[in-house]
DNA sequence: ATGTCTTATATAATAAGA
């Protein structure tokens, strides 16, 4: 099964270029985050054309995730307690394995009021992996978590660390979410420092590589031996009116 | 380094989120 996950910052810009990556790239189950539309407006239609059933859960404007896959969705959840409301995580189970797409939140600034939500969005979450029971249950969750994991994941760590993405705070929410037993597919298989799945706009940090590895895909116990391949592919934030996220894919031989 | 992209409101230009 071969697993990807892919911020996509509006849906209805990118739409064309996750076809083209779709036929190009041939995953089985693809994650989506900030489809940025409400439900109803999803490309159902296009998808499946494309060969995929898909589960989505939108709202107006922001945020909004996807699941899309050419196996048999199985069972669909939107959302966990705690959420407070807004489309950031959506459930699918697929050929036993538990598929999440989750998108964190951003956090703004340190000391904020939505890094206090996100703060919270952390907590809340690993309470709902608690709620599953064992991380014996093969579970992959993917997405956009707005954190670096390691130092070797931002291009600038110091920098980073006064901001959101790499600061000491959220390190340890994302350390305390991944001690429920949680595997990042990467580094399974890739040690190399210097890989980013997200580059700012603003700073036209694509060219010069500067980027952070905010996009991952994490496996549980269950599933970790059986990770054979995980790595990004960059050459989608390449593309004209790309999104400023590019895809991170994780093959699992079930 | 307040820069760039997206959406909403509204139908030109600005605000907000990221």
């Amino acid at each position: 099964m071969l697993i990807a996950t892919w911020n996509v910052n509006s849906l209805r810009v990118r739409l064309p270029q996750l076809l083209d990556w779709l036929s190009m790239a041939k995953p089985d189950v693809v994650c989506l985050q900030e489809i940025k539309m409400v439900t109803d407006d999803f490309p159902f239609d296009a998808i499946g054309e494309a060969g995929y059933e898909a589960a989505a859960w939108g709202q107006k404007t922001y945020n909004g995730v996807a699941v899309l896959s050419k196996l048999p969705i199985e069972e669909v959840v939107q959302g966990f307690p705690g959420e407070e409301g807004q489309a950031r995580l959506l459930e699918t189970v697929i050929e036993g394995v538990h598929v999440i797409s989750a998108y964190c939140p951003n956090g703004e600034t340190p000391g904020s009021e939505k890094f206090q939500f996100k703060k919270r969005f952390y907590a809340a979450l690993r309470a709902h992996l608690d709620g599953l029971g064992k991380n014996s249950t093969p579970l992959a969750i993917c997405g956009d978590f707005n954190i670096a994991p390691e130092a070797r994941d931002v291009w600038d760590p110091l920098k980073a660390a006064k901001t959101c993405g790499f600061h000491p705070d959220e390190i340890k929410w994302l350390k305390h979410l991944t001690d429920w037993g949680l595997h990042d597919s990467l580094r399974l298989v890739d040690q190399q420092g210097g890989q980013y799945s997200w580059w700012d706009y603003r700073t036209g940090g694509f060219s010069k590589n500067q980027g952070m590895r905010i996009d991952q895909i994490w496996v549980s116990d269950a599933l970790k031996p059986k990770v054979t391949k995980a790595w990004i592919d960059t050459e989608p934030r390449g593309w004209d009116r790309a999104s400023d996220h590019t895809p991170v894919l994780a093959e699992i031989k079930l």
